[in-house]
DNA sequence: CTACGCTTTTGCAGCGCTGCAAAACACAGC
DNA sequence: GCTGTGTTTTGCAGCGCTGCAAAAGCGTAG
């Protein structure tokens, strides 16, 4: 491979310093029109093109930022990916993604100390094997963002939605249709659940408030929220004596799952059993039934998380932890109302 | 911030010289034993973390390779993206992930001249709006690896199944199940659409090798493969007169989009009308029917194209361009053969 | 003509690492 | 003790860029 053209080269051609066109080409400082064209008729004639690595070992920042997810398959974080990258390109950043499979060691060496240093400037995680403790437990200098449930301690900015109130509000909605049994799948009551534990709390809050009685031996725990954990979490339910007449999954996945089993069995959505799922991916809308959800604003998550970030990589001083709520919203499909809903 | 640990330091306290430390680190030539404990000790005590950017720009290369697909969203290339991330990492290789959405310019950007020069070693590439011109324009010394339909010519590598025997072979099943009026969604006839353009190809071989004639009213276009164009192309055919009995889709959202519209106007899959998909996306094997596929073997395609790059990559010669086939099978499921046939 | 303030351009050092080739060392053989 | 060979360690230059501060240029005022 012949040697690139450089900095140097683009100077001895225009007569300048290379300072002079390291200006022109980034629109540093002031350059006259007169020297500033001639620069650029060098750039071209050479078919310049700067290396990026140099200045990123110059100015000592990588221009990158990593998205840490535990699983991409799952359409959630392929959709979330999108627009995360999409936000970062306008402010001229690329996206460097990384799934953990949700292994805490993995997870543990993105936000360590110095593990991959200055591979990327900031990152914006999706935990899942690691608890509260080992996130206050990372390099305090890495700029982070946390999505999904995780309270911010103060160091980090957390962006999601509000977990109790949308269960609560999904389970309602299966309330309001008369169904007598709700069950709910996903619960994972252990530390690394959280996320989990907000949505059976805002489960148990909907019945509560109504003074109904919380079916406990209907909130099937599962390892992940997929398909499969989704489909036998509810063939479980389907075996009981007195099955649910209605499921708050807590993802889209675990709903799909789910009514996969119901209709295997010969029972229909939504009369038999009822199910809501959580996530609004783009299956749910054309899946058959298709499936009542709450929707979070994945684009309104991405694009504040993404800027929250870049703000705490160029601040010298670092900005405050917030607790961001992005807004959510039920959507009513067919998998609660049955056909005659839709429009 | 303050300065962060560098060789030089470590070499100070170790009392070697900075060359050294170097060397251990990266276990690079001989060390004794003695020295080579002194350093580790060093390495510790100041907790040093060698700096990527500076190793990157020292070596000419960054360690990083791209994956550019046109979209992020489609489960398929989720999929995929997951193989590549693994198999990228075994070689100590990140991924840098970007999306097109199909823009022939910004395709054009990933692969022209230096554009991003030393951002990547190395680009996995799906494009979707270039055509084989504009490929051939690409940078030379930029080593490439193309996914779906491109040949080769010959001086990148090209990864994919064998689209006109697997369409031929999904088109022959329906054929089997007796169908008479079998239609196919996807078509693209122009110059991007190539991987469209083999599939319809092989549909109309199965139909010439029984001597079977092709309704070529019922070929329709998509410009994308997904599910609302599946939905829209379902529409139509359905209004015809006569309505096909069987659909061959260009890929698996395009079948649940056509499903679901198959199913919203009170008909039944398979009985009225037979649905095969392709890829073999997860949602697939959920959904209700289940949708009987072409499944090409992704794990087997994200390695191969890692492999093929990274041997470009260190190579100092360029390696042949080579046509790789992955292999691929048709998996039967109720969208073709009803409820009777699961498990 | 000199001084002053402003704009434009420059030179140099250095980001932290590695490639290269030479230097230092160690040890065996004569 | 000296030479030769192989191993271990070192010094230096340089990857290509930017930060910094000084230098040069330029126009106006005194």
């Amino acid at each position: 491979m012949r040697r690139e053209v450089t900095l140097r080269d683009v100077a001895e051609l225009a007569g300048v310093s290379s300072r002079t066109v390291s200006n022109v080409v980034n629109g540093y400082a002031n350059v006259t029109d007169r020297t500033k064209e001639r620069v650029q008729r060098a750039v071209e004639q050479l078919g310049y093109r700067p290396n990026v690595l140099a200045r990123n070992l110059a100015q000592g920042r990588s221009g990158q930022i990593a998205l840490v997810v535990p699983y991409l398959d799952t359409p959630y974080f392929a959709e979330l990916l999108q627009s995360v990258i999409r936000a970062a390109r306008i402010s001229g950043y690329n996206v460097l993604i990384d799934q953990t499979d949700g292994d805490p060691e993995h997870e543990r060496g993105f936000i360590a100390h110095g593990s991959r240093r200055l591979l990327f400037d900031g990152v914006i995680f999706s935990p899942l094997g690691l608890d509260q403790q080992a996130l206050a437990d990372r390099d305090p200098a890495l700029p982070l963002v946390i999505l999904g449930e995780r309270t911010s301690d103060g160091t980090f900015d957390h962006v999601g939605i509000d977990d109790v109130a949308a269960s609560r509000q999904a389970t309602e909605h299966l309330l309001d249709l008369g169904r007598q049994r709700v069950a709910a799948i996903g619960d994972q009551p252990y530390a690394t659940g959280e996320a989990a534990q907000l949505r059976t709390r805002g489960f148990r809050e909907a019945h509560t408030a109504r003074g109904l009685p919380v079916h406990e031996d209907l909130i099937i725990g599962t390892p992940r929220f997929n398909r499969p954990d989704g489909a036998r979490a509810m063939a479980r339910l389907l075996d009981r004596e007195d099955p649910p007449d209605a499921v708050f999954c807590y993802s889209d996945l675990v709903a799909l799952g789910a009514i996969h089993t119901i209709v295997a069995r010969g029972l229909r959505v939504p009369e038999d059993v009822a199910v809501i799922g959580y996530d609004d991916i783009e299956d749910g809308a054309y899946s058959n039934p298709s499936v009542t959800t709450i929707s979070p604003d994945k684009e309104w998550i991405a694009t504040t998380a993404v800027e929250r970030l870049l703000l705490r990589i160029t601040s010298s001083t670092p900005p405050p932890g917030l607790e961001l709520r992005a807004p959510h919203r039920l959507i009513v499909r067919e998998s609660t109302t049955g056909r005659a809903r839709r429009g």
